[in-house]
DNA sequence: CATAAGCTTTCCCCCAAGGGGAAGGTAAAG
DNA sequence: CTTTACCTTCCCCTTGGGGGAAAGCTTATG
């Protein structure tokens, strides 16, 4: 099929699937005279993980390298296991980071008359020392 | 004072202080004869504000937007406050998909041995359909 | 005077992960 | 024959700067 088709079943962008077939992420054979790329359900399948894996938040290079543990049918699940937890660790540090930025910035907020006046604590917090 | 300075003073890099200037947010005075910029105590404060305000995950055009707030005097804090709380908004909207995001894959890391042996839930849950 | 150190300047390329759109080739249908 | 709907490559754009080159400035030292 060709890549609008393999991008609709992977509910991907034909910009996306191209972008992953220019990085030799998943890498499909192209028609030498029309120059068109050709992707077969192989293919698709592997687009749709990636686009999966996407997100899930893993970055492209993750998705990457986890493509390469589907692929390989005899690697050790620890390995993708290890991934994943790198994973959710990444996110807990980013959640926490986020949840403390929320609660400072709702202080200020509650803090803050939000009238017609000027007088402005959060103002006043971003430009004290 | 020099670039370098005023850097230190506001706790960011040169690099980062000379992308405000070219942005056009904190543009300081521009010595005619060497070229150098000149930053003065005003300067600082603006760079320092900005910094602060990144810290608390303001876009860099937000922070344009709150330092026309900051430099005038007379707006209505109703203003400042709604920039706040839309940001506000913007976290717990983030924060929510990164804790979705976490339990789905803590779902996955907790149903996978995570042994020598190849057969992983979690690959198998990124290639289903 | 020469020169080395430590500043500074502009300029250009780089990152993630594609999006937007131009210019042009291809294939099927009317 | 032409329109329509695909497809291709190519290049610039995004965020918020980082890295580094080549060159200019000032000050200290030999």
């Amino acid at each position: 099929m060709q890549i609008g088709e393999a991008a609709r079943r992977a509910g991907l962008t034909v910009k996306t699937v191209r972008y992953y077939a220019n990085i030799g992420m998943v890498a499909p054979r192209q028609d030498v005279h029309t120059g068109y790329r050709v992707y077969d359900e192989d293919d698709v399948a592997k687009l749709q993980f990636v686009g999966k894996a996407r997100r899930f938040d893993f970055s492209v290079e993750e998705c990457r390298e986890l493509l390469g543990l589907y692929e390989d049918r005899n690697r050790p699940s620890r390995e993708v296991k290890a991934l994943t937890v790198k994973k959710i660790g990444e996110i807990d540090a980013r959640l926490a980071e986020l949840q403390s930025l929320k609660d400072e910035l709702s202080t200020l907020a509650a803090s803050c008359d939000g009238d017609h006046r000027s007088h402005c604590p959060i103002l006043n917090a971003l430009s004290a020392g």
